[in-house]
Order: structure tokens, then C-alpha cells, then sequence
DNA sequence: AAATTCTCCTGAAGGC
DNA sequence: TGCCTTCAGGAGAATT
């Protein structure tokens, strides 16, 4: 499933393909995403060129002159860049087409999203409330920290709120709260200062490195045939529900968290 | 305000 | 082979 690590491949993979490029026809065949999609999308976007692709959380912006085109990959969702006319196949349910390629959007479990936006991007209702990025310098440990003070929620839940930072889905917080020794059912006004610095640290380590793997194994967004690839990490803990901890052997537990899958290892874990 | 639950959807996996 | 059930989950919306 996308999360930040494959939506920021996404995101560096696409825009060397699609910016500077005009949109010359937009095919809809299956309007029903997380919202519907605009009937008007094709009028809108036909004509206008792509400025720039950037990323806010799991969002990926595509800017125009007019405005922004938000998409979101949910679950499931992956974009690719196709470029010898390959017939759209199931779960094909968008292609954004410029002059000698075409934007494809493909989502299975369509939680996905693409919504056309005019306002000033940073005032979206979708991003204005959310939290700092985990990999630019306003996040670190003393923001947890502060931020996290008599709240009561289990950690996980509080690093997985996209109102407290964006971009750390399931199966990171797993990996991050493992490697930072932390259990994920703690009280996250119960954890001390010297933990989170070394739980965003942690969480900026899993990103980081997912990212670095992505950009080698998603190498092409052109032409990649059929799956969108995404990149099995070396996980320590995600998945691995009653197989020995790679630390201390003991066998890893599972328990769910907001009806979320949550593997952790009871004795490295406090 | 904070915490919790609900909701959308399809594909994979397991049981019989 | 096939039909059924269960599970997986991003994150906004609704509820407590």
C-alpha cells in the first residue's frame, strides 16, 4: 500500500515525465474514487500545463497556471506514465493524456482520490489542518514531546494522526516504534523527552531509507509493466505476527490499535 | 478538545 | 473447482 515512502517515488518518478507537458484530453472511467470525481474534470484541465509536481503528506499536487489537481493513492492506488498506447486495463480509472504520453491512474479499492482545487493549495480543506512533514527540520523530538503532553491516546495512534505529523501510515509506525523501543499502546503523555527524540529520529530513518529503495526499485514509471511495483522493505516487525524478534528471538506480538494491525516485540518494547 | 467508531472498496487467503 | 467468510487498511466524517 502507498505510503509516504512510494508516494514521494511517485511524485520525483512522474514529474520528470509530465512537467512542462499540456494536457490534451482526460478520460474518466470511473468517476466513483473516496469523492466523486468532477463531471467537468476534462473541460477544466484540457489545455493547461503542468508546472510542477510536488507532495504534501500523501498527497501529490500537479500544479497548473489555473490551479491544482490533488490526488491522493489511498489504498491501492498507483500512478504510472505510458507512452506506447497500451489499452487502459481493469482498475484503469483515470488517464490525464498530454501529446506523447498519458497519466494513468489505477486503483483496485478506490480510496483514492483526484480532485481539481483553484484556491491557494496551502488553504485546501484536505491540508490546511495537517501537521509538520516528518523529514523537514520543524519536526523532531521536543515537538512530540510538547505537542504530546497529557494526551492519552497510544502512541502509535498519536505518530499516525495526520494532525500531529503527516505521512507515517501502519506500517512505518510499526517499524519506527520497534526500532525505537517503544511500545505502541504507551500513553503518549507518558513518554519522556529523550524517547521521542529518539522515536522521530527513528521515524525519519524508516522514511528516509524506504525512500532510498524506492528511487532503486521503482526505478521506471514509463511503461512498467502491469503492477505498480511497490517496494518490499526489510520490515522488522509489520507482518511478522509470532515469527522471532530479530533482536531478542522472542516471538512477536500482535494486538490491533482503531481496528490497526500492530506487531511489536513485549520485551524490547516499553 | 480529545477519543473512538464508522465508512468507503476489492483482492487475497483460508476453510470446507 | 467453487463458494463462503475474514482480513487488510488511509483518513475524513460522524459520534461520544
Amino acid at each position: 500500500m502507498p505510503e509516504l515512502p512510494e508516494v514521494e517515488t511517485t511524485c520525483r518518478g512522474i514529474a520528470q515525465h509530465i512537467t512542462q507537458q499540456t494536457i490534451t484530453q482526460v478520460i474518466v472511467r470511473q468517476p466513483r474514487l473516496r469523492w466523486p470525481v468532477a463531471e467537468t474534470l476534462p473541460e477544466i484541465l484540457i489545455g493547461q500545463t503542468v508546472l510542477s509536481v510536488q507532495r504534501r503528506a500523501k498527497y501529490l499536487l500537479m500544479t497548473t497556471q489555473n490551479g491544482t489537481l490533488l490526488v491522493h493513492l489511498g489504498m491501492s492506488g498507483s500512478l504510472r506514465v505510458v507512452t506506447d498506447n497500451q489499452l487502459a486495463s481493469k482498475h484503469d480509472h483515470i488517464d490525464i493524456v498530454f501529446a506523447d504520453s498519458v497519466l494513468r491512474f489505477n486503483d483496485p479499492r478506490r480510496f483514492g482520490a483526484v480532485l481539481w482545487t483553484s484556491e491557494p493549495i496551502e488553504e485546501h480543506t484536505l491540508l490546511r489542518n495537517l501537521g509538520p512533514e516528518p523529514l523537514l527540520d520543524n519536526f523532531d523530538g521536543t515537538y512530540l514531546y510538547t505537542l504530546s503532553r497529557n494526551r492519552k491516546v497510544p502512541v502509535k495512534l498519536f505518530i499516525m494522526d495526520s494532525h500531529n505529523v503527516v505521512g507515517v501510515g501502519n506500517i512505518y509506525a510499526n517499524e519506527a516504534l520497534f526500532m525505537a523501543g517503544i511500545d505502541p499502546k504507551r500513553h503518549a503523555g507518558r513518554i519522556a523527552l529523550a524517547r521521542y527524540e529518539r522515536l522521530a529520529e527513528c521515524i525519519r530513518t524508516v522514511l528516509t531509507d524506504a525512500i532510498t529503495q524506492g528511487g532503486t526499485t521503482l526505478r521506471d514509471f514509463v511503461n512498467s509493466d502491469g503492477k505498480p511495483g511497490y517496494f518490499q522493505q526489510q520490515l522488522r516487525v509489520y507482518g511478522r505476527s509470532g515469527l522471532p524478534c530479530r533482536n531478542c528471538e522472542a516471538s512477536l506480538s500482535q494486538v490491533r490499535l482503531a481496528n490497526r494491525s500492530t506487531v511489536f516485540c513485549r520485551f524490547c518494547q516499553r
